[in-house]
Formats: structure tokens, C-alpha cells, sequence
DNA sequence: CCAAAAGTGTTGAAACTACACCCATGG
DNA sequence: CCATGGGTGTAGTTTCAACACTTTTGG
């Protein structure tokens, strides 16, 4: 005696171009047909929540491989013109950004998750309580490493910070903070870059980053 | 074309005797008939999945007005024998336990959280969930609070954060840190209580409640 | 007057914030 | 040699944990 449609919705998030940007596909099909939305469909049978909305990334966007947290679930009556349908929205965090070109059903593209366009749904809601999780957890979880390729230098990550963040840190407070986590292996090579000094790599050290949840900013 | 029966579930927490306790129900109806539960059942059209927590957690055990909120969606195939369901589940925090006397359905009793008895469905893990939920959020946020009377005394608060986190906290360091967050009001009364020095009494004001979520044990 | 719980301060350690200069590189 | 971003240390403040005795009451 089903009673309810039942979606899985993904909230991609990823650093471009010195901003928080987030995954949003157009939809093919009516309602809010030609709408910007987050990706997402339908739980299908025999497959858990978790793996639905890992269907419906890859599907949708061709994301794999990503970082996935089930957020908040959403069932309002009349968020679905269609009927009741209630989703369980997730968010998710990936290093760069390797769209899938020209995706088979929808158009997808990366926006500001600061300045996004009009979304389908409630969309919009459920995009700002995933913006509000990952700024509190960026405080006291190492989550935010996840957006970070897999050798990177302290400037970028602390550039990262700040862009999720909105605000600026002090560099030696943060350098301070962060190395003695202990969690980042220094590398001998070093940032080629651009025209002035070379910055150090660094890498993670697998084993420490699931048992630590300490506040780092 | 909905695809699947969506729950909403309560785990309903109160402390009582020195320990934590959770509000179960006994099953009336197959499958799981005559085995403990959580309080819940079927999201009804037109009600959104709080109100559906609400109401169901009123019809089976006769509590209300009790602090809500949601805690985490469990949609596992298989969970339930009867087709694919999914709960959305809620936890919450009564003070005391006014049950009410044989409720109409179903048979509702208070067990120790730490030891419940075998329960129908999921419902262990989604009791785990709740209880390392209430302990975390116990830690830097105020809905401990929920849990007292109107008017309390330091020792009683400090008991109830010892009850659930599982540990002695230091007297002055507890009295000191809830002191400053200048959340509670002294009342001229004392608890007349024991044989001994009556402890003074607190109440909580409100408009402060909301706004605070700094750390507090 | 005694048993039992309420109440009260200090000190050392650790963590946080604020702050300014030198270093290494490519052009 | 210079422009640019990378890199480093200290001092004052605040927060935290550990710790023992005095006070008030009922019996």
C-alpha cells in the first residue's frame, strides 16, 4: 500500500574558480520542464536511498566516486505538483569537476551555490540547508578535504576555506591549526605555478582523516 | 505513482529515575505483532512529516507539545516484510512521562535507553542513531534543557547531563560554564526536598534559549 | 551534633587571536 | 632587481581541567 513517490536528490557541491559552485541539470521533462534542478529521481525497488541518489548523479551528470552525506528529508505536501513525493536529499562534495559532455538525457552545469537560478520544486530550500550543513561541518569536521585534489598546498586549502567560509583567516593561525591535525603528509615537490615562489605539496594520511573530527576553524 | 509507504517514527526520550529512557509501544498488528516499537506509523495525505510524527506519537501514547525534530531517513529494502517502506524518524525530549492510562490501540511503557528490549523492524539501529544524536547535540547546544521542569535546581541539571553523556562532570566547572551562559534566572525558592540543605531554584529564559549553541560540557 | 548534599576559588595548561617581516622564484 | 605570493614566531587573552573545604539543613 505505497503512499508516497519517493526521490533521492543530490546536492553536488565543488571549488571553481574561487567559489562554492553546485551541480544543477536542466529538466527534459515537465513540471518545470527547461528548469534548472538538483539532480536527483526516484528510489527504485531494492535499491537503498543512498544508492538511489548515487544512480541518479552518475546518470544525471556522470559524477562518480564522490563524497555523499543524506542531509535532510523533504515531504511537504505540495512541493510536487504531481502528488505526494517525498525526497531524501543528500550532499556531496568532489575535487574537480570532469562534466560528463553532453549527457544523454539532461544538460547539466555547474553555478554559484551563492547566486543560483531559479530551481524547480523547493529546490531552493533544500540547496540553502546544504550550504548551512556544510559551513557549520566545515568548522569542526574534516569534510572540506574532500574538495581538495589529491596533492595540494596550504594556500589553496586555506583559499578553499575562506571561499566556503565567506571570510578571510590569518595564514599563520591557520597553517598553525591544520599541520598539527596531523593529517597531512609534506611532499617533496612543490608547486610549479606561477611567476613567484613554488609552494609545498601536501597529501593525506588515510588512516587519521575518518577518526578525527576536531574544529579546525 | 507513488512507489513506496513513508513512516514517520519517533524516538521520545525522557529521564526518569536516574537514567534515560525511551517511550515504546507494543505492536497490535503483523508483522512484528506483540513486539515492542517505536511510536509512528503511516504519513497521512496533506500532513507534513512532522505533523505526521506528532499526531501519530498523541494517538499512541497520548504525549504532545513535546520538542521535535528530525533525525535521520532509514529506506532500506527489506526493512519491512510488507514492501518497501521508508521512515522518516524523529527524535524528541519530554520532561516528565505522563502516559496516558491505557492508551485506546496500543500498550506504551518507558524503557532504559541503554538496554531496550528486542524491537520490531530497524528500530535498534534507529534508537542508536537517536541516542548518539541527543549525546552530540548535548555537547554544544541547549536542548538538554528540554528535558527539566520549569523550575530546577543546578544539582538536578547537572544529573541529567551526567545521566546521558555517561560520565561525572566536575561540580564548579559545570556550575561555572552554565552559570555564564546567563540562560537561567534564580528564583528566590529552594527545593525543599531531603533531609539536607535545600538546593536554590532555576527557571530558563526564553529568549535566549533560541539564539545560544555554544558548547557547553 | 552529625550526616548529607549544596555551594564556592584558584592555579597551571592549552588554545585562541592578533600581528609584521623575511624568503624564494620567474620575469 | 623587483613584484608577488610563500613562509615563519611571539605575546596577551581566554578557556579548560583539576582539585578540597565550608555551609546549610533535617533528624
Amino acid at each position: 500500500m505505497p503512499n508516497a513517490s519517493v526521490t533521492a536528490d543530490v546536492v553536488l557541491f565543488t571549488v571553481r574558480r574561487e567559489a562554492l559552485q553546485v551541480l544543477l541539470v536542466k529538466r527534459a521533462a515537465p513540471p518545470f520542464r527547461g528548469c534548472w534542478a538538483l539532480p536527483g529521481g526516484f528510489v527504485e525497488e531494492g535499491e537503498t536511498l543512498e544508492a538511489a541518489a548515487r544512480r541518479e548523479l552518475e546518470e544525471e551528470t556522470g559524477v562518480r566516486d564522490v563524497y555523499l552525506e543524506q542531509l535532510y528529508t523533504f515531504g511537504d505536501p505540495g512541493r510536487d505538483p504531481r502528488g505526494r513525493t517525498v525526497t531524501v536529499a543528500y550532499y556531496a562534495l568532489v575535487r574537480q569537476a570532469p562534466l560528463r559532455a553532453a549527457s544523454d538525457a539532461a544538460e547539466a552545469a555547474w553555478f554559484p551555490a551563492a547566486r543560483p537560478p531559479r530551481l524547480a520544486f523547493d529546490h531552493d530550500a533544500i540547496l540553502r540547508t546544504a550550504l548551512g550543513r556544510l559551513r557549520a561541518k566545515l568548522s569542526y569536521t574534516t569534510v572540506g578535504f574532500q574538495l581538495l585534489p589529491a596533492k595540494f598546498t596550504l594556500p589553496e586549502l586555506q583559499g578553499l576555506y575562506e571561499t566556503i567560509l565567506g571570510r578571510r583567516l590569518d595564514k599563520r593561525n591557520f597553517r598553525r591549526k591544520v599541520l598539527s591535525l596531523g593529517l597531512l603528509e609534506p611532499r617533496r615537490e612543490r608547486r610549479a605555478g606561477g611567476a613567484h615562489r613554488p609552494a609545498r605539496l601536501y597529501s593525506f594520511r588515510r588512516r587519521k582523516m575518518e577518526i578525527l573530527d576536531g574544529q579546525i576553524v
